[in-house]
DNA sequence: TGCCGATGTATCGGCTACCGATATAGTGTG
DNA sequence: CACACTATATCGGTAGCCGATACATCGGCA
């Protein structure tokens, strides 16, 4: 079987998204939703993210989020015997990451409506 | 009538989205996602921004802005006589808008998709 | 007329998120 | 045994974000 609506899409990637907006979209965001699937470790994220967002977060962006987050409550960490440190989304987190997703979703919606709109559909 | 899918809908905004995310969403988004319905001057921006995005911006973050994307050639100034100082969205400026919001609404959805996975529909 | 709140733009200082560089170390493979 | 990859952590610089503040105009209303 033909693997229908398979998860991320990777074809479908903005290459050159420009840059030309402010800090692009918030590690944060991209960290909760990867976590979202399940536990992860640092670098697993890093590397999750890069294919479902095709966003490269740097080191030192990607473990200050981390600790920030943790701090907050959004996530929490579980030991593990590896060097690897794991990291899960916790109730809260899974909720504020909802509200702030279906935010961002009305807010592209009502962007790319009014796009369509002044600007043609081309 | 019942004014069926009307634009813009007040009654959806997340009244706390809990801001423990980095930057929220970056005040350029919403600046341009305003400016693709049509020109507005500042003050304008911020009331319908806080009107379809939920946001207030501050007024030193919303000029910056300004001058930023004006800048970099994604907005024009337009003179006018009275005291407001009404910008317009260029081609390039539509253009990057259009592929930055295509990508963050790819991003919502993987993380939407991902959150009703493994943390329940509820 | 005089007050006041809304409209409208601009700038300054602080904070900190973001990022690149760098350091360290374990692992696996040729 | 050298080298690339995995994996985490920290530091310094930068600039985007924000609140405060300042200033000017306009309309309404007592």
């Amino acid at each position: 079987m033909p693997q229908p609506p398979s998860e991320e899409d990777p074809k479908t990637q903005a290459g050159e998204h420009f840059s030309g907006f402010g800090r692009y979209a918030g590690p944060a965001t991209l960290i909760l939703s990867s976590l979202a699937e399940g536990p992860k470790h640092g670098y697993a994220l890093t590397k999750d993210i890069e294919r479902f967002a095709g966003v490269r977060l740097a080191p030192g962006t990607l473990y200050e989020a981390l600790s920030r987050l943790e701090r907050q409550g959004l996530i929490d960490a579980m030991e593990s015997d590896d060097r690897r440190r794991p990291y899960k989304l916790t109730a809260v987190g899974a909720e504020a990451l909802r509200s702030h997703l279906a935010n961002q979703r009305q807010i592209a919606d009502v962007g790319l409506r009014r796009l369509a709109g002044t600007w043609g559909p081309a």
